[in-house]
DNA sequence: GCAAAAGTGTTTGGGATACACCCATGC
DNA sequence: GCATGGGTGTATCCCAAACACTTTTGC
């Protein structure tokens, strides 16, 4: 810091990683640049933070406009990821960015943001910035989440089969787990309970609908995994 | 965001959790404020992040500044914890905090610092801001990473007795571990190795002194608790 | 010899892992 | 009847937890 000059800030910017689950395919919300730099790549939803409003109060106003994603409605879940402040990462100058990550049930984008589109985390684009690290990171720390709380609720919907919970396990650890042990262990958590519905899907048995508990995040008594 | 005024970002600090291990207790670095606002309180070493420098420079340069600590030398550990981001938290204004916990073996602070001082964490004096929570959080954070990571080194000296690491781990943690089962668990983790040193203290069976295999973070095999 | 911390093993219960077949449905 | 995914149980191993006495030293 000097002192024989007034203080100058950094630009603070605020980026979000939003997953979502489609099929088996973990994906991330990305938007098209519009503008220099990196006018037609993809990047992360995020921008400027300006004095006054908070990071989340920020990021949910910049998302909803690039991409119609609404944080506090559609996401069931969002938290801090890590701030990223490595002076060149924005060519136009020393920017740090506020970045969250967030699950949010499988989401249609409305028809105003054919410039925003979710992307399998393993066949992104060229992306813009430091983002592609930053995607790592937020899958990482999702990876984690899913072992010791009950975050894989944020990807499913409200009612969901056991083969689903199981593949959204699957999706973000990346890796195959053993159906009968996965079960088995998930029940004894007391996370789940059975709903009466059953699911109906093609020329095979139905599977009965379970639901979480609570739909707050929580921390598992043991860790998954 | 406003687009008809010029973007004005908010001020940008950095602020330090830094532990240490002082007999059976974790204690936290303080310094007192030698102005407004909270003028004479104490808190975390802290100070403005101006355009140009990272988090960690700035941050190592006020700390070595106020206290005489040296992020680089005296810490064997440090990591970015989280950003503290709400309007209120400064009276002078909107102020954003990006902080960072630490772990410093024990040390002697100099004389130049007579406003730094190392706090009990269960012995804390008033804090300025938001910084007890911000503590707490911290501590959290601290006694998480000490069960799925050999962070534990970063407390103790190069070269350390069985029972100095189970006392870094009940100061943590807060609570008791046994003896046996500690021992026992620790050793098959393949972590530490004997040196042919022992540690003489009083009237007792002097101790054998260990030392770790690796002196980076390391995520343990099976989690630690 | 006595006070004080270091050091050491066994038993038991629960959870993790590995593994293969029957069930309900649509066509 | 057959293809498709849903649903289920057992045996083994390893680890966590509980628990008390002997050893080495300084005085």
């Amino acid at each position: 810091m000097k002192y024989s000059s007034p203080y100058v800030p950094p630009t603070l910017t605020v980026d979000a990683v939003i997953f979502q689950l489609h099929g088996d395919k973990l994906e991330v919300l990305l938007t098209q640049r519009e503008s220099d730099p990196f006018k037609g790549e993809w990047a992360l939803p995020g921008g400027y933070n300006a004095v006054g409003s908070t990071t989340i109060e920020a990021l949910t106003e910049i998302v909803l406009r690039k991409t119609g994603v609404d944080l506090d409605n559609d996401l069931a879940y969002i938290e801090q990821l890590y701030t990223f402040d490595t002076v060149a990462r924005d060519p136009r100058g020393h920017a740090v960015s506020v970045t969250y990550m967030g699950c949010s049930r499988a989401i249609t984008l409305g028809t105003g943001s054919q410039h925003a589109e979710f992307f399998p985390v393993d066949r992104l684009p060229n992306l813009a910035y430091d983002h592609a690290s930053i995607i790592t990171y937020a899958q990482e720390r999702l990876a984690a989440k899913l072992t010791y709380t009950n975050a894989v609720s944020g990807l499913l919907d409200k009612k969901f089969t056991l083969s689903q919970l199981q593949t959204a396990y699957e999706a973000v650890m990346g890796r195959l787990l053993d159906k009968r042990n996965f079960r088995k262990k998930f029940l004894t958590l007391n996370l789940i309970h059975e709903t009466p519905d059953t699911w109906r899907d093609g020329a095979h048995r139905p599977a009965k609908l379970y639901a979480f508990n609570s739909s707050s995040l929580e921390v598992l008594s043991r860790s998954f995994d």
